[in-house]
RNA sequence: GUGGGUAUAGCGCAGUUGGUUAGCGCGCCAGAUUGUGGCUCUGGAGGCCGAGGGUUCGAAUCCCUCUAUCCACCCCA
């Protein structure tokens, strides 16, 4: 039991840690070049940040936050999504005080108490930006270049951008009323779920998935016709602006996203069996959600790192490899010894990745060893090749093998 | 949260209607003359058959419970 890991979570290692860490590179690289700082916030953060900032009525803040008390009897969350503890951290450090805009990524955990599937676990890994400070169209359409580049240099083909626009507050009352009283003549038809959603939160009942809801949610009133003209506004420019950069999206709009904080602009990635690669949007109220006396407008997106992976290996990408091991130095005789390691060490502060025998083994065995490992070169240092200063030099791959200078057996890499 | 499948060596799998020391492939380690890999051959290590209970003279095999895992739904990333 106790060499099990609990339920949900995975360990990263070998082949698949090195893909992760290659989808990390990808965006981190891409993030720099937009000029997005990165930022890392605690693990932790008060229970009562994610109440106010996800929104209480949310799925993810009802029954799937992992919540405990601390020794100091603090209620503590582990953060189940990336973007409210940015959000703190902006507040708590006046980073409004910067000059506008503030562009942050992150690379973070994120844990649900979830059933776990495929492509779903209780920790799993986010990549996000956060673009706080500007209402203009213009921030989701930096957000949504972003993606679009990134998911091109993953190499994922299969990816549409959805869009859709939920509207502020101020339209939401209207749309709220005209989908209820639509809803409320067909609730004998909705799912039992969906007539449970029609009291709490109705705009979930236009993400339902079963057949006979969404014949009735195709009939439904949509937010676009509720906008008000600021919202619609927004949601014109916005396509203008996609037109004009010539990133193909469609306008969908059954998308509502999970969240609370959504205003305005929602958006998603999704591949051609309609599962979501990522997704964002708009969220102008919940700075102000965490902290009333501010009222700062923000964009952003977040993307499983797991699902990514997930798709990337189901459309048969191949991210580019661990970089191989370029010699191996065989140690040949425990006189040898120490001044072979030295080698070893000199070429690694070159910069260049060598490895060795540590396991005393015979020069067949390391032979054997260095090919297993997938060594490109292999050279056997022994007491002849440091009296001689001579070494043979071989090729794993074509088994050539030539004479070299000791001392020279940096150049040979 | 609801429903279904699975659990035997590091990995992938066999294992008859319950029957004695649980197998195979790959991988791992070692050897096939003295200082050079890949192919081949030989040998070796490695399993409380997911855990606990029950039925039985006898359980990897049948039954129950638990745990884990996978899949679908829900939800999401």
């Amino acid at each position: 039991m106790i060499t099990q890991a609990p339920r949900g979570v995975q360990d990263w290692y070998g082949e698949n840690m090195h893909r992760r860490a290659e989808v990390e590179k990808i965006a981190r690289d891409l993030a720099k070049t937009y000029h997005i700082k990165e930022i890392i916030t605690p693990v932790f953060e008060h229970t009562v940040l994610f109440q106010r900032g996800v929104g209480e009525t949310t799925d993810v803040v009802q029954k799937e936050m992992y919540t405990f008390l601390d020794k100091g009897e603090r209620s503590i969350t582990l953060k189940p999504e990336g973007t409210a503890g940015v959000m703190r951290a902006y507040l708590e450090h006046n980073m409004y005080a910067d000059p506008a805009p503030t562009k942050l990524f992150y690379v973070t955990p994120a844990f649900r108490y979830e059933k776990p599937q495929s492509g779903r676990l209780r920790q799993h890994h986010q990549f996000g930006v956060e673009f706080v400070g500007s209402k203009s169209p213009l921030a989701e359409v930096e957000v949504i270049t972003l993606v679009t580049e990134l998911i091109r240099r993953l190499g994922l083909k299969d990816a549409k951008l959805h869009i859709n626009s939920i509207g502020c507050a101020n339209c939401r009352a209207d749309y709220n009323r005209a989908l209820l009283s639509y809803l409320s003549q067909h609730e004998q038809s909705l799912c039992p779920t969906c007539q449970e959603r029609m009291k709490k939160n109705p705009l979930r009942v236009i993400d339902c998935k079963v057949p006979s809801c969404q014949d009735i949610v195709r009939e439904a009133p949509r937010t676009i016709d509720y906008l008000d003209e600021e919202c619609r506004m927004h949601f014109e420019e916005l396509q203008s602006l996609l037109n004009q950069l010539a990133i193909p999206y469609e306008i969908d709009t059954g998308i509502v996203r999970g969240l609370d904080y959504y205003t305005k602009t929602v958006f998603e990635f999704v591949n051609s069996e309609g599962f979501t690669l990522c997704g964002g949007g708009r969220y102008d109220g919940l700075i102000h959600e965490i902290e009333e006396k501010q009222d700062i407008p923000s964009v952003g997106f977040g993307m499983g790192i797991e699902r990514i992976l997930y798709f990337l290996d189901k459309e048969g990408v191949i991210l580019e490899p661990e970089p191989p091991v370029e010699l191996y130095v065989g140690i040949l005789g425990a006189e040898a010894r120490g001044r072979a390691y030295q080698l070893v060490n000199q070429l690694r502060f070159a910069g260049h990745i060598v490895e060795t025998d540590y396991m005393d083994r015979s020069v067949k065995a390391q032979m054997k060893y260095a090919n297993k490992i997938g060594a490109q070169k292999a050279v056997v240092i022994g007491d002849n090749e440091l009296e001689s200063n001579k070494a043979q030099l071989k090729d794993m791959l074509t088994g050539e093998v030539r004479e070299i200078a000791l001392d020279a057996l940096l150049e040979c890499l």
